[in-house]
DNA sequence: AGATTGATCCAT
DNA sequence: TGGATCAATCTG
């Protein structure tokens, strides 16, 4: 099967479904020192106006306004004043979701072939708030492809998302999802 | 466990 | 305008 980027459509549907789906699928970048890619093994899905772990939850704001737009465009956001954090955007236009891509598996002889923690994917992949609003779905400098692998759903572990804790019984919803690796 | 770090958001 | 907050990471 050939490589295929991921389409609006694809991202356009429930942020559950696509978050489990983007397990196995690559993260692409073409920067100034070339292509990187590597194969996502976690995520994290927030979901809708009402998630009080979401940002969007305190409605639109300046920072938030891509999570309310069209799906498959890019939230890039800096925590802590020194992290960056990617996203993916899903849902229809004006339901306000979107997917943190947790980690990454390197599938080139890298140095480190686990990229764990957003941050750190972030750092790796030389992906900046340069890069927020960006158009995921036109295979340019940053997209995410379809290499044709299956992943049963027997593959996927659920969790809650980390550092929510502030966000009530929306902190204890599973929606991290984990890829269990190759040797386990 | 504690420090780091600065954009963001909202209340003063 | 000021200050608390923060979808994290590194160093002890």
């Amino acid at each position: 099967m050939a490589h295929s980027v991921l389409t609006r459509a694809y991202f356009r549907r429930p942020t559950v479904l696509v978050a489990r789906s983007l397990l196995g699928k690559y993260l692409v970048r073409n920067g100034e020192s070339g292509v990187l890619s590597g194969r996502i093994v976690e995520v994290e899905a927030y979901v809708g106006p009402r998630d009080r772990a979401s940002h969007a939850s305190r409605g639109r704001t300046k920072r938030t306004e891509v999570m309310f737009g069209p799906a498959g465009v890019a939230y890039v956001y800096l925590v802590y004043g020194m992290y960056h954090c990617f996203n993916v955007v899903t849902e229809r236009i004006g339901y306000p979701a979107a997917i943190l891509v947790r980690a990454v598996e390197i599938d080139s002889s890298a140095p480190t072939p686990l990229i764990d923690g957003p941050g750190r994917v972030c750092r790796v992949f030389q992906i900046d708030r340069s890069l927020d609003r960006l158009d995921l779905t036109l295979g340019q400098s940053l997209w995410l492809e379809d290499r044709g692998e299956r992943v049963s759903d027997s593959k996927i572990a659920a969790f809650p998302r980390i550092g929510v804790d502030y966000a009530g019984k929306w902190a204890v919803k599973p929606w991290r999802f984990r890829l269990q690796r190759a040797n386990g």
